[in-house]
DNA sequence: CTTGACCGGTGACCCGGGGTCATTTAACTC
DNA sequence: GAGTTAAATGACCCCGGGTCACCGGTCAAG
């Protein structure tokens, strides 16, 4: 009848069990997540987010103290798993050229822009109001993808060393937020960027970011 | 005797005159200035602002519609003083190398703190709650520096096309803003950064940019 | 010099949103 | 079924951006 037994188990009115916690918690990243999407940090409320869920604003605080931990923790989800995918396709295949592994990096993060967007936010706001664990726990997870990543690469591209490998990545890193704070403007400035002249100052992020990779690894092989 | 004949003039209580606005403009721009430089964008109050320049609150809101106008107004003087410096040095002198274009671009940025750190903020939020008009302003005035700019780097570096050094400074600007970020972090992740471990993620603007363009340089000369 | 209109300055006030906590009550235990 | 625990609640606090009715300095006209 209208017993749900075969469905998959609903979170109870009181989470009291861990897996129901994370079930919770999990719920409450995602509602963040669909209004982020949709607007940006600031226009986000924490009563949206309890409403989104069903809870009521107290409870949000129960699992996030702030609203920047919640987006921090967001943020942190998204990162490993960008950095998995991206980790999987740099297994693949023997020695690659600069083209190659820029494409790859430009189009692992078509889709992503979630991540890209939290990530040009990482600094300036989310590591603002935040325990100081929180974020130690965040970059000690970015410090072991990043560490792999860096291996990888030496793979593909060979004439990378341990140093340079690293530096490529901050590099990238750098050009990923700021390309991205680049390319999705405010509404405001959106209506003034559809003007013709204001061609140079319109970017597109996929290939501006294939282009600039491309243009630091020739660079890198070219020493 | 207490008179202040010979110094400079003072701003009336009251501002009628063009000229004395403007002082009053600039003074409220100042103390906006200093007060983000000890702090951040959001721990900058209006309220503040006003105490420092001995106005009320009401008043910085008759100079400025909003908090992030202010602070739009004040990167629009920063960005032009610091095209107009990087204007000049790049004037001087015939053909030059990536790297010396790469620590002049990056030199020029010693010192200017204030306007990268304003810069990374330009998109994410100042844009956010500002005029069409001033927006528009705004980026006109980015355009026709950036356009002098463009032509500059084509004299001193011959293999640049118009279209590659448009793109160079699109780029630059995406590593400026991204390295300013991951360069000076908030307080709790200053702490964190310490710890020996993290040196990979640790950045020396300065150091970091002028490697990033030289070898950006190097790749678009070697294509 | 006096007067009155103009307009820059003022600060009490409004309001929205992050964050708190005493209270309620679902979930579990015996 | 009674008792215990702690998750959830929402009224409340506080702060900071932004407003506006009022104040009074300035100056042109008479």
């Amino acid at each position: 009848m209208a017993g749900a037994l075969a469905a998959k188990r609903v979170i109870p009115l009181r989470a009291r069990r861990d897996e129901d916690k994370e079930a919770r918690r999990r719920e409450l990243l995602d509602a963040a997540r669909a209004l982020f999407e949709a607007t940006s940090f600031a226009q986000v409320k924490m009563a949206d987010v309890a409403a989104r869920t069903g809870l009521a604003k107290g409870t949000v605080f129960l699992y996030f103290p702030t609203k920047e931990a919640l987006f921090l923790a967001l943020l942190d989800d998204l990162l490993t798993a960008w950095f998995a995918k991206l980790n999987g396709q740099l297994s693949e295949g023997g020695v690659w050229t600069g083209h190659q592994l820029a494409r790859t990096v430009a189009l692992s993060l078509v889709g992503e822009e979630t991540f890209t967007r939290l990530l040009a936010l990482a600094q300036t706001v989310l590591e603002q109001n935040v325990t100081v664990e929180q974020a130690r726990a965040f970059k000690e997870r970015v410090l072991v993808s990043m560490g792999t990543t860096a291996a990888l690469l030496q793979q593909r591209l060979p004439f990378l060393t341990p140093q340079t490998a690293v530096q490529l990545i901050r590099h990238v890193h750098a050009l990923m937020t700021g390309l991205r704070q680049m390319a999705d403007i405010a509404p405001v400035a959106r209506e003034v960027l559809t003007l013709p002249h204001m061609a140079p100052l319109r970017v597109d992020f996929t290939a501006e970011l294939t282009a600039a990779i491309t243009t630091l690894l020739h660079g890198l092989e070219a020493r």
